[in-house]
DNA sequence: TTGATTTCCATAAATTCCCATGGCATCCCT
DNA sequence: AGGGATGCCATGGGAATTTATGGAAATCAA
């Protein structure tokens, strides 16, 4: 059971590329880069494929293994596992965070999903997006609209009670 | 099940935004969190999201995987899935305890519920709650307006016989 | 060489750490 | 029973670090 990712904060972006991480995903990349000793920078990995998707997501290093393992264990020539290899293989970037705290994002993945100054990390269980603010809120619009038709005092957890999704 | 919280008591809220947790509730995070370990501080979470919401919730370890693992076994992508992930991931913020029994609320989370000075616990089952005194004793009233809207002699662990909720 | 990419240095603001004090309960000794 | 001595609790203050962010110098790569 490792620890997850918690949170969610906006950073500037600058000209370079260079975007700092919250420090508490910071914490989290480290407990979960099995190389990593005090002193050194985590790594992690940035999967940017999926045109589709209008963020970017990151990953530990184990979690990251452990959507390899997965990936090994599909047979071989498959559709599913070709894709799935292309995404977390081709369309990936193994990088790690610099003395500062900061990780650099390539001109490319940044056009691609739209990111200019500015760049919202947002803790998703064991990984986390980064998103282009206003497209983040675009996104997310449906869940403030939701909220707003429930209750004053609606629990969210509610929702886990009845197996009926939507 | 391990103890629940019990009780409600009011504390001071520095500039620094340093609050002391109840003495009773620091017990319980300790027990129920699986690193804890005597000399050790227990962690914890706390949950701030949905603007509708005037407190923070706060989640010993084994209470917020509960909550984790219940998320994760939702389909992929269905509405609720996405609601709690936002609600439990995103807008939740992993801490601890520090040496002398203090938890830090940030800047962004104690404006989020008005709170400036002072801040109520709240015991609630698993959890516990965090209010603006102000805004806790309005919410009061709202429950005792309820409460006199029974029956005189309305015992409320009828509330326990039907499942429906309202 | 020239644009791109690392390194290295700089700094203000935010956050953490360390030490201190007054109040209460408890425990214990005589 | 009286009266410290002890220890935890709630809070404060300041020093020491860490963050987030900018910019310049040094390296690369084509």
């Amino acid at each position: 059971m490792t620890r997850r990712f918690r949170g969610e904060s906006i950073h500037k972006v600058d000209g370079k590329g260079r975007v700092s991480i919250p420090a508490a995903f910071r914490r989290v990349l480290e407990e979960n880069d099995p190389e990593w000793t005090l002193g050194l920078n985590p790594n992690l990995i940035i999967v940017y494929g999926n045109t589709k998707r209008q963020f970017l997501e990151g990953f530990s290093v184990a979690s990251i293994s452990e959507v390899d393992d997965r990936i090994a264990a599909l047979p071989r020539g498959s559709k599913s596992r070709r894709v799935l290899e292309r995404m977390f293989s081709g369309q990936a970037l193994h990088t790690n965070i610099d003395e500062t705290g900061r990780l650099v994002l390539p001109q490319r993945i940044r056009d691609k999903v739209g990111i200019v100054s500015d760049a919202i990390f947002v803790a998703s269980g064991d990984t986390f997006q980064i998103w282009q603010p206003e497209a983040y809120s675009a996104h997310e619009v449906d869940i403030d609209l939701w909220y707003t038709s429930q209750d004053i005092d609606f629990d969210p957890l509610t929702l886990l009670e009845n197996e009926s999704v939507d």
